[in-house]
DNA sequence: TTGCTTACTTACTAGTAAGTAAGTATTTTT
DNA sequence: AAAAATACTTACTTACTAGTAAGTAAGCAA
């Protein structure tokens, strides 16, 4: 991908989190760029592609993450997990997956698609992280490995939804539960 | 209000839910009543004062909710309020909260005032019904009430979510999850 | 019966949306 | 040196956006 291609889906990455998808046009797109329109439907020729290539771009990201953690103890895997939430909440964006399910009746079939691989990916990774830390005894919890994972992605997810509105003490307050709940 | 304007609040409740307050138009309002698009200004003269329509709706809705809920056991209280949840995932719908912190950063200030109350709304009833609730011994868990009312409004709002995009087992898997943990 | 209110329609503005077709300048490949 | 690919611009279309101004028909109120 072209060096103005990626700094395209960047910029994507961040309208879709701050504002939403269908809240940004091409000409938000373009102008940062002091370029036409129509040269941003060069790049992409439709929106549903530059949907598609933030979502590979974050499933790629998220795939590199989980190869780094991979050593750490479960404990500090979740962390740093915690961390990436932490960091956009500070920057006033919501994560990925929460802006997109809202969205998600408005979207092209080939966008949905990588909605749902990209909601999978999380999930499989967390529920693998979870049984792994309670088989270590690093974390602790009852009831299925799968269930957690629910429990933590939606916390994350509508923590930042949360934070937006009520100020980010609310994801200081969750991620802290979220925690001592898993280590007390 | 009259019977045409509530009618109309109500539509917009759904579009809000279905797709999202930047996803539909006046059009997607006036055409069910086989009215002109001008005609739903004469009612909601900018798009705004639709929305806020709604919100206080589902404020006053909420009110009444609690209301009725007053004299149950915690416990019951608190599966009223997961049974609303989950007849909006039967329909498809995501909540109203989840909706419009997406799109928070793109309403009007009026508007994001009332998304702020609404959210403020839920938390101070929800943490009240907590606490009580564990000094009946009803309901079980450690840390404040206020916390652990963000971790349950958290897991009911991206619930929603993540139904829509891997389907409606998520729910059941969430709310079963949440109630087991609160009533061991 | 005159005047006011309610609930609209018609016709419009001004701006934005995604997307396309044709042309151009620059660089790369053959 | 010619051909082809790259990265655009110019100019356009079609369709929709929120919102407004002026007019109208029906009903009610003094």
């Amino acid at each position: 991908m072209s060096e103005t291609k990626e700094k395209m889906v960047s910029l994507a990455d961040q309208l879709i989190r701050v504002r939403g998808f269908n809240a940004f046009s091409y000409k938000d797109i373009a102008e940062p760029f002091d370029m036409k329109n129509a040269a941003v439907h060069y790049h992409f020729p439709a929106k549903a592609d530059l949907g598609i290539g933030v979502i590979q771009h974050e499933r790629n990201k998220f795939a590199t993450n989980i190869a780094k953690w991979k050593k750490l103890p479960e404990q500090e895997q979740l962390q740093h997990l915690i961390e990436v939430f932490r960091k956009h909440c500070h920057a006033g964006n919501i994560c990925l997956m929460g802006s997109l399910s809202t969205d998600y009746n408005t979207l092209a079939p080939e966008m949905q698609l990588e909605v749902q691989g990209m909601a999978e990916d999380i999930l499989h990774w967390l529920s693998h992280t979870l049984e792994n830390g309670r088989k270590h005894k690093q974390l602790h919890f009852h009831g299925e490995a799968i269930d957690r994972a629910l429990m933590i992605m939606t916390n994350l997810q509508a923590s930042l939804l949360m934070s937006r509105v009520l100020g980010p003490e609310i994801f200081t307050r969750i991620s802290r539960q979220l925690l001592d709940d898993l280590i007390p």
